[in-house]
DNA sequence: ATAACTGCAAACGTTTTGCTACGCA
DNA sequence: TGCGTAGCAAAACGTTTGCAGTTAT
């Protein structure tokens, strides 16, 4: 398991080899990111970098998850609520939402491949992935 | 497998039974998601009963939308795209979607009930249900 | 008759865009 | 120094809401 610092610096570094620049804000969003385990949404984000800079738009918070997505650091997860979330571990792994606070837990299970053959096999397309979620009530809110 | 008139039928009875009035528009709303296998949006439902209905506003088809959510007539899908999709097949089945095109087409699978077990074991929900889609190219797409 | 419904327009929250000034490389 | 980027505000977008008039039962 990489340290968070560790995985900072290779984003980074993944980051620069696309060809866009580090920006103090860039490398801020970027490292709230890698440090949470809670899948905030753009607002969430906004809202914890608000004290370091305190002039920060709502925009380059957006523009920046745009870029992340394409560089393949970040997954955006649009459940049925009104925004998106973001989730900066790309491991292997599915995640379970409570219906009642919102709560995002990951979870670890093999990768269902043989769902996405057979639905290969069945409608004709070439498969290039999945997503899976499960919903139900966490421990506190039973 | 029941006809389209006999589905229809049976939403309609089973609507009633929780006390809401059958209207014009709202029966209109209710057999074009039964006659479709496209997974309309809000909008593309009020373009394709314009003709029929050409003062019906988007309010009544969000309103109608909310209501058989509510009877479990229809789910409502989410997918990263800018608006919901709503789907009258209720039975168990899947959803596979073109990154290209962005159609849905259905495909049966036995329910991942093993992946919600495992996924209450280890994170101590208590879980209801799960969803999943698989993503890649249709066959016209590739 | 009356409670539920439609249509309309305005409001809402999230995300995107156009632009100017700024700052990283 | 030059191009990419941040900030700002306005716009866009899908969806929800409040209300007045209409309609199914």
């Amino acid at each position: 398991m990489a340290t968070a610092p560790d995985r900072l610096r290779k984003a980074v570094e993944k980051l620069k080899a696309t060809g866009v620049r580090m920006t103090p804000q860039r490398h801020a969003i970027l490292e709230y990111l890698l440090s949470t385990m809670s899948h905030p949404t753009a607002d969430e984000i906004y809202k914890a970098l608000e004290k370091d800079f305190p002039n920060m738009s709502v925009a380059t918070i957006y523009n920046n998850l745009r870029l992340f997505k394409e560089a393949g650091l970040v997954r955006e997860l649009t459940y049925g609520d009104s925004s998106s979330r973001f989730d900066a571990n790309m491991s292997d792994h599915y995640h379970i939402i409570c219906r009642r606070c919102g709560k995002i837990t990951d979870f670890e299970y093999p990768p269902l491949i043989e769902v996405e053959e057979e639905a290969a096999r069945k409608t004709g397309f070439r498969v290039d992935s999945h997503r899976m979620e499960v919903y139900g009530l966490c421990a506190e809110c039973q």
